[in-house]
Formats: C-alpha cells, structure tokens, sequence
DNA sequence: TTGTAGGCGTTATCAG
DNA sequence: CTGATAACGCCTACAA
C-alpha cells in the first residue's frame, strides 16, 4: 500500500509527463527513430534533443558542444549554446552518470553529526568541493562500524570519490572501498590509503611543555573511544612528550567523548593526584572543567586543563580553553583536493598528508599555584 | 588539457572495464539482441542481466522480484534474491533514476555552513532521511541570493525533494522551485509552500515577562541580517511583547549575526541604556557578552542578556546564556517528514508547521542589582 | 566537423 | 506470472 501511494507521487515529478506522451508516440510511431519528445507545456527540463532540434543539427553534436567544447565548429558552438540558453537547458546528472560513471559528487561519512569535531571537516569539505563544483553528499555512522560500512558502500556506488572522517570501520573494510573508487581518510592512517592526519607531536609537546614550565609534574591523559585510532596516536604523544619534559603521565578512561563523559572523569582526576590534564577532545574538557569548577576548584590556580581539536565554542568557557587546535576544516579540504586530484588521473599521495597541530594558549592553562 | 587528465580518470572507475568489453562485444555480434556482459573479473558491480542469467530467468522479472516484491512467484522470487545475494548485487541508483525520476535522495541548502544554527538542522535532517533510507545532499548558499538560486537548481534535478532552511532568495524564486519538485522551507513562511517555522511569541514573551519581573524597564533588541524574514519575526515579537509587560524597546543592528558582530554592537547597547538585551541569535548574545564583561560589566547584575536559538555550546558561557531555544533538530526532522509524505502523495500541509519555542533561563538574565 | 548507432542499468508496457 | 522490448537522457566509437 506504502508501494501504491509511492507509485501515484510520481506524478509530482516533471518527468512523469514525458511518460505519458512517449507512451503515446510510440504507438503512433513504431521504430522510435524520432525519440522527438514534443512540448508538454510543463516546465519538464529540455534534453539534448529538443536543442538539437531547436539548433537544427544532431544531438550529438549538441552533446559533444556542451560536455567538451573546442570538438565542435565555432558556429555550430555558438548557435547550440544559444538554444540551450533558451531553453534553459540543465544537464541530466543521472542520464550522465550512466555512461559515464562520473557524478559530481562526493561522499563524506562521519562517525556523528553532533559532534562538532566534524563541524569544520563538514564545511572544509563542502566549501572546497563546491568550489571545484562538486556536490557534498553526507552521511553519518553513527559511531557504529556496521553501520558505517554499510553507510559506505551505498554511497561509493553514488559518488565519484569517498571521504571517511575518523572512521571506525576496520583497515581492510576502507582498503576495499579504496579498490573500487578514490577514498581518502581523515584522522587515521592506513597503509595504502590516502590519508589526512594532524601530527599531534608538535601540539602535544608544546602543550607538555608549557605545562612543565608552569610547574607541573604530573600529568593525567584522559583518553577517549576505544576504537578511535587517535586516542591512541595522543595518548602516545603525551607519553612520549611528558617522558621527554620529565613529567608523570598517567591515562585515565572516559565514558564517552562527551561534556557529559568529561563531567564523570573528574572523579578519577581528582583521585589520580595530577595537576594538569590534556583530554582527547574539547568536549571532554568542557564538561571536566564545569564539574571541577562546580566542585570549587579554581582553574587554572590548582589544576590546568588542555583541550583538543579547538572546536566551535571552546572559547565560549570561563576561563578560554587553551586546546591544542586541529586544523578540522583544513583536513577536509585537503581530503577533498587529494580526492578530486584522484579524479584527474594524479597518483595518490605516497603518504599520509600531516597537518600541523599547535598549542592555542588561553585561560585554562597556567601556572600551578600551591 | 583538465580535460584530458578529466578523461584518463575514468580508468579509476569499475565501469571502465565495462566499456572496454562492451565494444569487443559489439564488434562480434552486430545487433546486441544479447546484452550479457561477460565476468570482467574485476568486482564492478553485477547488474540485473547478471542476476537472470544465474538465476535463469528474464532481466526484467529480476527488476520486479527485486523493486516490488509480490508480483512474481514465491519460488522465483527465492531463486532471484539467492543470486542477488550471492553476486551482491546493488542497484544501481542513476539507471534506477533515468527511468524512475525517483532518487532517493533530498537536498539541503543552508545559509551558512560556518553557523552552528544549522548544524542541528542538518542533522536532524540527516538522521530522520536516512532513517527512511532517504541520502541528505548538502549545498551552501553563503548567504548570497544568488548563489542560492544556483545551488538549489543545480540540486533540484538531482533530488526529489529539497529543503531550503532560511532561505535568502525571494519568494517568488521559492515558489518557483516548489512548483519543480516537493520543497520544504525553514525558519521562513511562504504562502502556498511548506514551511516549518518556529513559533517565537510563547518563547519571547516568556523571555520579556522573565526580565520583566527582574526589574527591567529598558529592552534593547539587537537584530540580525536585514535579508533575514526572522530577524524581523523576532523584533515584532519583541515589541509586541515588551509593549504588553510595559518596558520600553530600542532596536540595534548588528553589522554580522556572528561573535564578532555581538562584540562589535556592545558599545550602541551601552549607549542605548539598556539594561537588557534580546539578541538576534546566541552568537551575537555571547559576543556581546564577552565584549562587556571585558568591559567589567557584571553580568547578569548589571545587565541581563538573552539569546535566541540555544545553539551548541551556549551553556559554555560563564555565566550560561539564557536563551530562546528554538528546536532547530525538530525543524530538520520536521521538513523531512513532510518532504517525504509528499513524495507519498500527501498533501502538503495547509500552513505552516509551527514549533514551539521556549525560554531556558540560565545564568545570563536575571535580577537587576543597580 | 558532423551524423549514425549503439549502449549504460532499470523500469514499464504489452503480449503470451 | 513471465518474456520481450522500448524508453529514460546522455555519451562515444565509427563512419561519412
């Protein structure tokens, strides 16, 4: 029944009309050797037909003067550009597609809308791509790998190239996706795969570093979703960074990576004895910094906390958060370029493509005061 | 040159293969009355023919047992879908739609992907279309009319149905697209077009009774972008609102609806003599706030502020900003479902869809200590 | 340079 | 219930 009523909306779209006359046509006609369409009033867009026949030439040539100009007589050019004019011509995508293969579009999966992480992936990506006049198509895993595989492999066959922001599908799923049509890959790197990844070590150790400057010694890291390949890559860093500077570090689960996730770690902070505190994100920072300070803490006098990523909003907080900035949106971009590089016969990136992080001191990091 | 590079790119495509068998097949058999496609051992993805030919039966009983089941026989139909399975067939999407005009698909053109407003619109519309297998294609119009204009005919052809969310072209350019294809607007009302428009007066008045109660007399509204219908919605039910609990109401303008506009209005709002302030949208509340706590204004003793739209990250604030939550999610969700019951054959609803607004006091407004 | 004639994968019509 | 077969709109060898 759902079916029926699916059926009969069909007589919303322009194109139903052409139905109803081709129908017609042909039992007139027979051999459709004329596929001549004639004026249904409607608005129903021109084909490459109707400007050849408006041009008074084939649709061939019309075909050839709109997708690759320069194969055709200046004139003939001219005078089919016109009609198209006239009839405000729009290319068919999908009648395009077919043959082609190719769409204008591509796909952006992320692990969850509402995480403002991928905020600026999303418009980086929307921004260059449009740009480059290419459609954004988006959709979300909801942090969930079937969902994301499955979310993926309807898009590939839609797309011209795939982007995965902070996948969480495993290797092989993407290196298969890859097999079949440009992907590129944010905050993750996979061997045989383009990837665009911020290089957490320079932030990271400007961040350890200027917390050791401040007096601190030691350092809790409170990680994020297991499966994020970069809470490990970060965890990693501020081992690595603190080791370096001759601070503590020690690694605190949270729930999840939320404000609410950053609230229920603060428990396991106050109890880890540190001073300082880098989080997997912003977020977790955020909730952290509001529990600690509801609790009477004074921030950043008895306890520093650095964020991640610098998300929209992360100077919102009192005090500012200081964060080490991911530049998101240019990971989008720069997804989008590779990809659409791709497109035009380039050679993937030998390597994943690193973006720099850095340290964005504000107000929630300081000097320890006893 | 693009051009050529464009051309060889095809080779990354699976259906690349295709071609290079179609035309030796072509050559042997003269008139194709057998369009198999031979195993191009590569995985591009098997058609219907594929799926008849294993299952051994017509192409175009394949299409029925796979589009509408139920009108082919039990026993066929489980012979047809084994094969599918075993081939992992998938539809292609642009042959379905050449015939079809159904895409499965529905389009969005925001504003302003850099808002946050949007962001709750955007997924809202994301989750309730892919809830309903529908894929959200995104476009920005950067607040510009006419790229606006582009964007959604560009995206018109591609999708059935679209949704313009605060849109900044003029009605009649609406109502042009709406007679194309089903289009739901947000945030905006047009005769004769489905719209979902949050409904501010129980929001706004709950906000101006609130102020008033604390003490206020003296109200300034600072607006957003003159283009915006609901920069003017809200200002009306300012005045109205404010007139009815006897304050007095000074509008201000805003040179852009962001921070940075907030921060740079804070200096009229002084001058006004206000002693609170209903801003356009939170980040004008949240500049301003910044701007005048700078300032060492104390807020909200000396001057209450509220905004509007309860965006991500308004709680970040110290103190939290109190605002006029509009169920921007709801709205996204919203225009789906009425896109997609009209893709059903429901009517469009009579008027405009209404959602409520409310007031949700946080730690912005509040008691004026002179 | 232009016209001719398939074919892209599906759906839909019309016989059987 | 199932098989042919003609569209859908566009692209592209190939021939003229």
């Amino acid at each position: 029944m759902g079916r029926l009523l699916n059926y009969l909306a069909t007589g919303l779209f322009c194109c139903h009309a052409v139905y109803d006359g081709a129908v017609t046509d042909v039992t007139s006609t027979g051999t459709a050797t004329t596929p001549t369409k004639r004026g249904r009033g409607e608005k129903s867009s021109a084909t490459i037909y109707d400007i050849a026949k408006l041009a008074g030439v084939n649709p061939s040539t019309v075909s050839r003067a709109l997708s690759k100009p320069g194969r055709v007589s200046a004139k003939t050019q001219k005078i089919i550009e016109d009609a198209a004019a006239e009839l405000n011509y729009q290319v068919n995508p999908f009648a395009r597609a077919l043959p082609t293969g190719r769409t204008q579009t591509i796909g952006l999966i992320v692990a969850d809308i509402t995480n403002p992480t991928f905020f600026d992936i999303i418009r980086g990506a929307e921004t260059t791509g449009s740009a480059r006049d290419y459609t954004l198509v988006l959709a979300e895993s909801a942090e969930s790998p079937e969902t994301e595989v499955t979310a993926a492999r309807r898009l590939l066959s839609t797309v011209d190239g795939l982007i995965l922001a902070s996948p969480r599908m495993d290797d092989d799923h993407i290196r298969a996706l890859a097999a079949d049509k440009p992907v590129a890959v944010i905050n993750r790197e996979i061997q045989g795969v383009p990837c665009v990844v911020p290089d957490v070590n320079k932030g990271i150790s400007e961040a350890v570093r200027s917390l050791a400057a401040n007096g601190h010694e030691k350092l809790a890291y409170v990680a994020g979703p297991k499966q994020s390949w970069m809470t490990a890559r970060r965890w990693d860093g501020v081992k690595a960074a603190a080791e370096w500077s001759k601070l503590s570090a020690v690694r605190l689960e949270s729930s999840k990576p939320t404000v609410d996730g950053g609230r229920q770690v603060a428990r396991d902070v106050l109890d880890s004895g540190a001073t300082a505190v880098i989080t997997y994100n912003d977020l977790l920072a955020i909730g952290l910094m509001q529990e600690l300070q509801a609790g009477g803490m004074r921030v950043p006098d008895q306890i520093s906390i650095v964020g991640f990523d610098d998300i929209f909003g992360a100077d919102f907080t009192t005090p500012a958060l200081t964060t080490v900035r991911s530049p998101l949106g240019e990971c989008g971009t720069r997804a989008v370029t590779i990809l659409l590089d791709m497109l035009q016969g380039q050679d993937a990136p030998g390597e994943a493509v690193r973006v720099e992080t850095e340290l964005v001191v504000r107000g929630s990091s300081g000097r320890l005061l006893v």
